[in-house]
DNA sequence: ATGGTCGGCAACCGA
């Protein structure tokens, strides 16, 4: 079973390279994050002529996610709070008896402010979730752009970086939380080593080149799922091309029939 | 060479 997610920094804007890399690839499931669609305008048949299964939800502008699957999608759940005026942000579904959460954390602009507060709280409130409905002992997979690098290793630079937004103590602490609730970070278990990246920065110039990235996408799995990934890996190659997003294609493969 | 990121969406906001 092959399992994808992407930040695509809009679905219109890069959909015909989604597509290629969806046909090259061949994922079972891909999670996507800022796909800045509203509902009525996903391109859902694009994604069904290929083979797809899709389910979403999007907003004017921002925001907004989506799982495409080979397979049906049931117990489908569009909110990670029981509101109707949340931000685009979390999607769930069950997709052949396993339980999937995409998630797309808030960037958080910059430590003090209210927006890093938002990013603060979110992030405990996934936790607080995920803790009241699930079972670390059964099969869950979550994944998507968390916005958060944990380890020195998971960054450029750092010592620059520390206390910055997306590396900072307080956001650490809770995606900390969250893994020892009881998630492996499956890039991790086969990536040991650091200097993997999943962003670089649009603001800076060449960042992919000189090697200035994040990784601060994520896919995590519950033990006895943890224990059938295979192998995990960044599709830098294939970072669109002509259309380049600032994240890259974070993929893992499982040991799983589908 | 005298600038130097994107996308959405229509002026700037968010990343």
């Amino acid at each position: 079973m092959k399992f994808a997610t992407f930040n695509t920094n809009s679905i219109r804007a890069r959909l015909s390279s989604i597509l290629d890399w969806v046909k090259r690839e061949n994922p079972d499931i891909l999670c996507l994050q800022e796909t800045k669609v509203q509902d009525q305008d996903f391109p859902v048949t694009t994604f069904e002529t290929a083979g797809y299964h899709a389910t979403f939800k999007g907003e004017k502008s921002y925001n907004g996610v989506a799982i495409i699957s080979k397979h049906p999608l049931d117990h489908i759940r569009f909110n990670l709070y029981n509101t109707e005026e949340e931000a685009a942000r979390f999607i769930s579904a069950r997709i052949c008896d396993i339980p999937v959460i995409n998630a797309y954390v808030p960037q958080g602009f910059a430590p003090g402010t209210e927006k890093f507060e938002y990013k603060l709280r979110w992030l405990r409130d996934l936790l607080g979730y995920i803790g009241n409905n699930y079972d670390p002992g059964y099969p869950l997979l979550v994944a998507g752009d968390f916005n958060v690098a944990l380890e020195p290793i998971d960054v450029f630079d750092p010592e620059q970086l520390r206390g910055e937004v997306g590396f900072h103590p307080d956001e650490q602490a809770i995606m900390r939380e969250l893994l020892d609730w009881g998630f492996v970070d499956i890039f991790r278990k086969h990536k040991p080593e650091g200097g993997y990246y999943t962003f670089w920065d649009y603001r800076i110039p060449n960042a992919l080149k000189r090697k200035m990235g994040w990784r601060i996408d994520y896919i995590l799995a519950t033990a006895p799922l943890a224990a059938k990934s295979t192998d995990v890996w960044v599709d830098t190659e294939a970072r669109m091309r002509e259309r380049p997003s600032d994240h890259t294609f974070l993929i893992a493969e499982f040991d799983l029939d589908f």
